[in-house]
DNA sequence: TCCGATCTATTTTTT
DNA sequence: ATAGATCGGA
């Protein structure tokens, strides 16, 4: 069993013996079956850093993880066990994120240049969207994001075009779907990445297959390499990835993964269920560790979460189960509205904050679809409690930052087309549509990049008149411009540059929109980061040489999810995600809404065993991120496109065994506290709680419900009517005064600069932090 | 070429 | 509901 030398050594001290042998065994294969709250991110780092004690270079150890910042989470936690020096070095990372490096690296074997770009899902729509048009086929049948799907699932299962063409089945499939040219349209698409020196999502773990695959030289090199490999959440693992590390593992075989099939809940996207299963087959001589003790909640959420999953047919016989307390019972609210929803889980959440001295972070509600934080949010806005919302439209996401990233991708990878599309016109520089379809015929003809085409107007200039023409031959100058600087200018210099050269920052400065502020304060913020990447040390394993130029920035922050969103400031805040961003989590009170048929369990699911039982899983997942309690909620009635639908309370709910459930009447009627419109006076904002206010806000939208209303024309403000933000006049506007900004809340005037209209005003914001307002556009509200 | 009016997809989850 | 795309007229 366990040595001598293990069971003294500290590093083992705080583990179960389950923990111990998981960690221990560093020879061979393992697989980790840990259950919701077994400990299980300890085990892998309490593993690694364990293989760093035993003396292995970090340089051969491959960690992969779900995402970047469980990456950074656990080398920060290797980092305190054994030193950050070594921890720097472990190879540790999502799949996409690590063999992007490796692809980079090797890419000149695949016909790649090692700076090709990374196509994100929009890119690779809007690419097929274009391949869809030329072929004359029908954008509604040939919807882009089916197609787009239909083309992931094909190469996470690495079916290439011509295999895709071959396969009988796929092909009478198609037929019958009555989308015959599926195939075709794949090999255009293919074709075009290629051209455009791009890969999408699913490429990076393709081409690392055939790197693999057909280069055996470079095979060994990485499996000499990565002598111990660790995957987390195996069990979201698509075909494709679990090929890599079967290929980089075979050598060795110091391979652990670790994964609860409880929690699989991404084969929407390809993951295989399978590869945890089939595990031992793999590896017939593989040590299976089991762990089951939850560490994390109470025993009613565990007893409740494994009477759920119960349901499930497909599933590893495991017993999770708890020495923690027994804990408080489940509470469930059902309310008439999405909107009453609301209301009655902010004021839940406000009450336990008080009675239990627990603060916002203590707090996450869950959903099933993004669409549903509306409510939510302007409920807690109403109680003056700070939220922050996880996913939605992350900062990457926004036209803006997407603008002028599209100059950087063309200026670092000229063929990068769906760059070119975006910013050829962008700002309006009267290259218009026909001059455009003009090039784009002309590129598909020669099968050329669309700035191959404009590099060789002058010799055939395609009957694109003189003037154009001319605008052409500006734009080219300028980003040759940019592209003879790359190498001189750093990241920030030559970002800074560009923003102003290519027009963006005037063509914001001159929107006075607080929409047009707001993208003016993001380039800024991105800006300011590229000066922060510039700035920081170099603590990544790439050699110290690497520049820290504009091409090391784009593929810094290519693969940036939305969970790597830097988390801003100080204030503590409720935190509000979907379930599947909730993956990995724990916070101490957690709900989760939306407890309705056809919402979750969603519609999609409803028709087969396996999705429903994938749904099963989601809710399995929400229920064991919780330490202390649970409330759940559902409504009767909810907006959903814009309609009012009614809704039946989930079979999942019933699938909870009734002893865990609080027998609440469940409608607790909010309408009661009429005569006491606010009776949880906000103790945390004591600043800005003039309750004359915000009663006044309440009463106006509680008596007047929202989709009874009938909504103005100028609709804009709507949302919130009788907040007159026609703007304090400048002079009004004095230090301390507290004020509220149509956008970013209530906040406190720090101070006042500036003299005219360049008078600018610090103001303090409850929710986002200090910002600095042009006093001329931004439209301020006095509270007091 | 530009602007406003109208149409449309979106809402399941994401690297 | 709403943002983005598309269309049509000036």
């Amino acid at each position: 069993m366990l040595s001598n030398s293990i069971v003294l050594n500290p590093l083992f001290a705080g583990l179960n013996t389950e923990q111990q042998i998981a960690v221990s065994k560093t020879d061979g294969p393992v697989m980790v079956i840990a259950g919701a709250g077994s400990g299980k991110t300890r085990v892998l780092t309490y593993r690694i850093a364990y293989l760093l004690q035993l003396g292995v270079d970090a340089f051969h150890i491959l960690a992969l993880t779900f995402t970047n910042k469980a990456a950074r989470e656990m080398k920060n936690r290797i980092g305190e066990l054994v030193g950050f020096r070594e921890a720097r070095n472990v190879w540790m990372g999502t799949f996409h994120s690590v063999f992007a490096r490796i692809l980079r690296a090797e890419a000149d074997k695949l016909g790649f240049p090692s700076n090709f770009t990374i196509y994100d899902t929009d890119d690779a729509k809007n690419l097929i969207k274009t391949i869809v048009k030329e072929l004359n086929l029908d954008p509604k049948i040939y919807q882009a994001s089916l197609i787009l799907g239909r083309i992931s699932d094909a190469k996470n299962n690495l079916i290439s075009p011509a295999g895709y063409n071959q396969n009988e089945e796929t092909i009478s499939d198609d037929k019958k779907a009555g989308k015959p040219s599926l195939g075709l349209i794949y090999t255009i698409y293919q074709k075009r990445l290629t051209q455009a020196a791009a890969m999408d999502f699913d490429d990076l773990l393709f081409k690392t297959n055939v790197l693999l695959h057909n280069f055996p030289d470079v095979l060994y090199k990485y499996q000499q390499k990565f002598k111990f490999i660790l995957v987390d959440e195996y069990q979201d693992t698509n075909y494709s990835q679990y090929l890599i590390v079967k290929r980089l593992a075979a050598t060795n075989e110091n391979i652990c993964v670790v994964g609860d099939d409880a929690q699989s809940i991404y084969a929407f996207r390809g993951a295989n269920i399978k590869n945890i299963l089939n595990f031992q087959k793999d590896y017939p001589d593989a040590q299976i560790v089991k762990l089951e003790q939850n560490y994390r909640s109470t025993q009613i959420i565990v007893n409740a979460a494994n009477s759920l999953i119960h349901n499930n047919k497909d599933q590893i016989f495991k017993t999770v189960w708890t020495a923690n307390e027994s804990g408080e019972l489940i509470q469930l609210i059902k309310a008439s509205s999405d909107l009453e929803e609301g209301r009655l889980i902010a004021q839940q959440i406000f009450e336990d904050k008080m009675n239990r001295q627990a603060k916002n972070t203590d707090f996450a509600i869950l959903y099933r679809t993004n669409a549903q934080s509306r409510s939510l949010e302007e409920a807690l806005r109403k109680l003056n409690i700070p939220y922050r919302i996880f996913g939605g439209l992350s900062f990457y996401k926004r036209k803006e930052i997407k603008d002028i990233l599209a100059y950087f991708r063309l200026t670092i990878n000229p063929k990068d087309n769906e760059a070119f599309n975006r910013i050829i016109n962008f700002p309006a520089r009267g290259i218009g549509k026909t001059t455009l379809e003009l090039i784009t015929t002309e590129a598909a003809r020669l099968e050329k990049g669309y700035w191959d085409i404009l590099c060789d107007l002058p010799q055939n200039n395609l009957g694109i008149n003189a003037g154009t023409q001319k605008k052409i031959r500006e734009f080219v100058i300028m980003i040759q411009s940019f592209q003879s600087e790359i190498e001189i200018l750093n990241a920030y210099d030559l970002g800074s540059k560009i923003a102003r050269a290519s027009g963006l920052i005037s063509n914001l400065q001159s929107d006075k929109t607080p929409e047009g502020i707001s993208k003016y304060e993001n380039i800024e913020a991105l800006l300011n980061g590229m000066m922060e990447f510039v700035a920081k040390e170099n603590n990544e394993i790439q050699d110290e040489e690497s520049l820290k130029n504009l091409t090391a920035f784009m593929q810094d922050i290519a693969l940036l999810t939305d969970a790597d969103e830097k988390e801003d400031e100080k204030i503590e805040k409720v935190s509000l995600m979907t379930i599947h961003q909730a993956k990995g989590l724990e916070f101490p009170y957690v709900s989760i809404v939306g407890l309705e048929e056809n919402l979750f369990p969603s519609i999609q699911s409803i028709g087969s065993r396996a999705d429903l039982e994938e749904e099963r899983r989601l809710f399995y997942v929400a229920l064991t991120r919780a330490e202390k309690k649970v409330v759940m909620s559902y409504a009767e009635s909810r907006f959903r496109w814009g309609n009012l639908t009614f809704s039946e309370p989930s079979r999942f709910l019933e699938e909870i065994e009734e002893k865990y459930l609080a027998s609440s009447n469940i409608k607790k009627t909010y309408s009661g506290s009429a005569s006491n419109p606010n009776p949880y006076k906000p103790k945390t904002s004591t600043r800005f709680s003039s309750p004359q206010t915000r009663t006044s806000i309440q009463d106006n939208e509680s008596t007047a419900p929202k989709y009874t209303k009938i909504q103005s024309k100028d609709s804009e403000i709507t949302n919130r009517p009788n907040l007159n933000f026609v703007g304090a006049s400048i002079e009004e506007l004095k230090e301390k005064m507290l004020v509220e900004h149509q956008r970013f809340g209530k906040g406190e005037i720090i101070k006042i600069e500036g003299i005219g209209s360049n008078k600018t005003a610090f103001v303090l914001f409850d929710e986002i932090g200090e910002k600095q307002l042009l006093l001329r556009f931004a439209k301020l509200r006095i509270v007091k």
